[in-house]
DNA sequence: AGCTACCAAGCAAGCGCTTGGTTTGGCAAG
DNA sequence: CTTGCCAAACCAAGCGCTTGCTTGGTAGCT
């Protein structure tokens, strides 16, 4: 029953230590190649167990990503709520994604954008409904932002190249190094508002 | 015998239909997710005579992505080559890469990214290597344009940062959209010398 | 008694790949 | 111009294995 590190926001019952398991299964070897065997084995239960907890393992994959979103769309909310000016809230919504991506959800976050396609198209437009959500709490700020003038630049397109930038860290970014996600933050809101 | 648009830097023959399809394949589904049945079909043959061209799946997949490498590292050497200054070679390298990603191989950048650990390790240590030969173009003009002063932060971590920006770009950029690949790579550019 | 959580066994389907043999196109000797 | 030949390209069939998932039953707690 070797326990995998809880991913933040996902609980401790059976069910929540399977999330864990899988995810971090998933972000190492790929949901196609984790076999539920695989996942059953790090939780310590037969194969079978598994379909008393979820019906399918793509409901696997999807629990995963639906937690993620809900858990890290509150967490922009906060974000933003604690942002005195538009400036402000975009720094904090850079803190708040790249803590989501290199940090305590980190696996999970890498697997919904690389596993994405794995979902059936049903599953895939009820995920892309809740990833809606999130991307307008940037957008709001970004369209705030613009309107006073701090970039020229679409806000839309702006936002694309945001998601790239912070999406990309988890291939090379360490908590370990001598920059902090805060610091990292502030070079990339720079690469915003632009002040060389 | 469905054609399936062929690839830059992939010549004609079988072996290289072969490669395009897979390429295509590849990006659709995911490697694991592509039988070789169906790679087969999509180039009118039976699925066993494909290992008269390759000897095993993975190799096929290897294939690609060695093709790509080589093709657009010889593409950024041009780049580098047609530009007077460290920020014209900059904006070379840019337009470059969008043109790989979004443009004539944007099939087999997005697989070489997203299926990179599809790969056995001896085959991932192989494109690791060629990897870094493309990589250190990059590098070297973005450590002129640092000692020129052109921007303070650690050339390095601008690299990674550019690489989120355009690595993410097949996901949202459209080739029929009013944004041409070149004012996007000024775009780009701008948030590296940032002139906000 | 009834519910949650689990086990042990295995099925049907799909997978990568092998095998042995056949077609095809080019090309040099007669 | 024919003939014989060879290698590249391909076919038809299927083997052995892994996969996601099902089934029927059991242990333990309330």
């Amino acid at each position: 029953m070797p326990d995998t590190p809880a991913i933040h926001g996902i609980d401790n019952s059976p069910r929540g230590r399977l999330l864990s398991a899988a995810a971090h299964l998933f972000r190492d070897k790929g949901f196609d190649r984790t076999t539920v065997r695989d996942i059953a084995a790090a939780v310590g239960i037969q194969s079978g167990s598994i379909f008393h907890h979820f019906k399918s393992k793509e409901d696997i994959l999807f629990a995963v990503m639906e937690e993620v979103i809900r858990f890290n769309t509150e967490r922009l909310r906060q974000a933003v709520a604690d942002g005195a000016t538009p400036l402000e809230q975009l720094r904090n919504l850079v803190r708040a994604e790249l803590t989501a991506t290199v940090g305590d959800t980190r696996e999970a976050m890498v697997v919904m954008v690389a596993e994405w396609r794995c979902l059936s198209e049903p599953k895939q437009k009820e995920a892309l409904a809740l990833r809606e959500i999130y991307e307008q709490i940037w957008l709001d700020v970004l369209a705030r932002l613009h309107k006073a003038g701090a970039f020229h630049a679409d806000p839309f397109i702006m936002r694309r190249l945001l998601t790239g930038m912070i999406g990309w860290t988890p291939n090379w970014f360490s908590t370990n190094r001598r920059l902090s996600v805060e610091d990292l933050a502030d070079l990339i809101v720079d690469r915003v508002v632009g002040e060389a």
